[in-house]
DNA sequence: GCCGTTTTCGGCCCGACTGTTTTCAGTCG
């Protein structure tokens, strides 16, 4: 049986493969659609399929709804095979190179009969690139740069060196005179978990001072472009950084175009045609093919009247992903999102006790001077010893040390005193109910065997959720953003399992995981699931990774309501002991 | 290939920059 993820990733390669052929585009975008409409579903994919209602997701019409039945029911697609001959199959990794298209790629293949980019970087160093017709000298250069580039980096940058990068270009960029507006825009805004490049928009009326003024940044390694309203440098680590300079009054829609993502504008734009406007960065304005009566256009002064203006309610840009939020807005159903202050306390912490590096009085103190209420200790257990995981006595000395500091703390502050507890191999729990009887709260994680099949992998998790002990579900995927893939999980089931045994699911914090990723949270949130934003904190500076969790719980549409570290101290005590203690007889669940 | 509040045909978001051209194609966002 053939899964969503396996066919999602078909229909994205059939449109990469009829780009190549030189179909017509709208027909490549409309296998584009079709992937994502079918990647964004949370529909039971098995279910839709069986039962013939693809075309309910939209973007899926009578032919591309049989293709994907042919290939759910056989394995296989007469179709997709027939094109992916024509291909040899490491042509696909000549698109990740900057600058390479796929009408570039296609000349490449069609006539030197590059395949690879070792041949590309071979046929680039003896010229015969840059006698193709259309290419150039400058052109083969170029690809032997992003060659080069590809080579050196990845091209994806964790969403927190993105944000301190930005952060000192925006001071470099806010110290010159002539800038009247300035906003970081792109995935960065939109809190993405990694970045591929940076963005930044500024309204001003010196267009050319501003451009100079950007390219003489410090850390810039070479300009890739500049032009009279735009230019991209490549920044020394590697990170591509783009401005675009617009007037004062452009300003709002440049925003809204910049910020996106590219699939929340196409959204937009097609609602602005439903007025008879025409939208572009720059501007709306009646669009010259209406066929019927035009709308008068409001004045539009920020992005809220723009939003306004198409009758949405203003949109966060956490939100811009064309998953809903078009509709919500409409129907004035956005979520309130969680916001940093909003917190009140955090979970899972380390300290020295196993692999942190610092005292649970230092790792308090640095909680209170964030403004936090409490904090939870979570560190490793026994099974952990690569991270000096504790054994029974060691735990309990912790828990009793725990108990003399809040003495001191008095109503100021409380620690917490819990454990990140290994899920073993079989779903089994590192320590005895005794133990874990003894504890504030249990964070439970997998830590080890990593490699288990899927189903094993979410019965292993499953049945850890099914402890009364069991407060929280650590990091449920266990990725490493750009390191490590995650390991082999059914988070669908895991949700129900924690719905079900009203089990906490972590947003581990930590930029390195935001795990659970924030495309599984309206899921989550929907069956009643409530979510720890997790530090993850190995140091008192870890603690300000809360940071990017509170980002993610943005882009998963929480609300503080959500967000269980959002209660007071008063409140979130009866929150951590809802597992043990069993609902009072006669009382609604 | 998909879609429809006048449409079952004829649209499908749109502009900047580069490099190659000599008016524009390709790529990107």
């Amino acid at each position: 049986m053939v899964s969503k993820d396996q066919t999602v990733a078909m229909l994205e390669t059939i449109a990469r493969l009829l780009e190549l052929k030189g179909e017509n585009p709208f027909k490549v975008r409309a296998y584009v659609n079709a992937a994502r409409n079918l990647e964004a579903s949370s529909a039971n994919f098995s279910e839709i399929v069986e039962n013939g209602r693809l075309d309910e997701l939209g973007g899926i019409g009578e032919a591309i709804a049989g293709k994907i039945t042919e290939f759910y029911q056989t394995g296989r697609l007469e179709y997709y095979e027939q094109l992916r001959a024509g291909f040899p199959d490491t042509l696909f990794e000549l698109f990740e190179l900057q600058g390479l298209g796929a009408k570039k790629v296609k000349a490449l293949y069609d006539r030197l009969g590059i395949k690879t980019i070792a041949e590309l970087e071979a046929a680039c160093r003896d010229g015969r690139v840059a006698e193709l017709p259309g290419f150039g000298s400058k052109t083969a250069q170029n690809i032997l740069q992003a060659i080069e580039q590809r080579r050196k980096h990845a091209g994806r940058y964790l969403l927190s060196d993105a944000t301190l990068w930005s952060e000192q270009i925006l001071a470099h960029l806010k110290a010159h005179p002539d800038i009247s507006q300035i906003s970081v825009a792109g995935s960065l805004q939109r809190g993405r978990e990694t970045i591929g490049d940076l963005d930044f928009l500024i309204a001003t009326k010196n267009p050319s001072g501003v451009i100079d003024h950007f390219v003489s940044y410090g850390l810039i390694e070479r300009v890739l472009a500049k032009g009279d309203t735009k230019a991209s440098v490549l920044l020394q680590g590697g990170i591509q950084a783009d401005l675009r300079v617009v007037a004062n009054h452009e300003f709002p829609f440049a925003q809204n175009y910049f910020v996106g993502s590219k699939e929340h504008n196409v959204a937009l734009r097609g609602r602005a045609l439903g007025f008879g406007w025409t939208l572009n960065e720059y501007r709306i304005a009646p669009d010259p093919g209406a066929r019927k009566g035009v709308k008068p256009i409001p004045a539009i002064n920020t992005e809220e009247d723009l939003y306004h203006a198409l009758e949405l309610d203003y949109v966060p840009p956490e939100l811009r992903e064309n998953l809903g939020e078009i509709e919500a807005a409409a129907s004035h159903q956005l979520p309130a999102l969680v916001e940093w202050n909003n917190l009140r306390g955090a979970f899972h912490c380390h300290t020295h006790a196993s692999d942190g590096r610092n005292s649970l009085e230092e790792m308090a103190a640095a909680a209170r001077e964030l403004g936090l209420r409490y904090l939870g200790i979570a560190d490793h257990s026994k099974s952990s010893f690569q991270a000096n995981g504790l054994d029974e006595k060691r735990l309990l000395a912790q828990v009793e040390a725990i108990r003399e500091l809040n003495r001191q703390y008095g109503r100021e502050f409380r620690l917490f005193a819990g454990l990140e507890c290994d899920i073993l191999r079989d779903g089994r729990l590192d320590f005895s109910n005794e133990v874990l009887a003894q504890l504030d709260y249990v964070v439970a994680s997998v830590h080890a065997s990593f490699t288990q099949p899927e189903a094993e992998m979410t019965r292993r998790i499953i049945r850890a959720l099914e402890s009364p002990y069991v407060t929280i579900l650590g990091h449920p995927t266990g990725r490493l953003l750009l390191a490590r893939e995650p390991y082999q999980v059914d988070l669908v089931e895991v949700i129900r399992a924690a719905a079900e045994t009203r089990t906490i699911i972590e947003l581990n914090a930590n930029p390195r995981r935001l795990d659970m990723d924030w495309r599984f949270w309206k899921l989550a949130k929907e069956q009643g699931v409530k979510c720890a934003i997790n530090p993850d904190a190995h140091s008192t500076q870890g603690l300000h990774d809360l940071w990017f969790g509170v980002l993610s719980a943005r882009k998963g549409w929480l609300t503080r309501e959500d967000v269980v570290n959002c209660l007071s101290l008063s409140s979130i005590v009866p929150v951590l002991n809802a597992k043990k203690t069993p609902p009072a007889a006669g009382a609604n669940a």
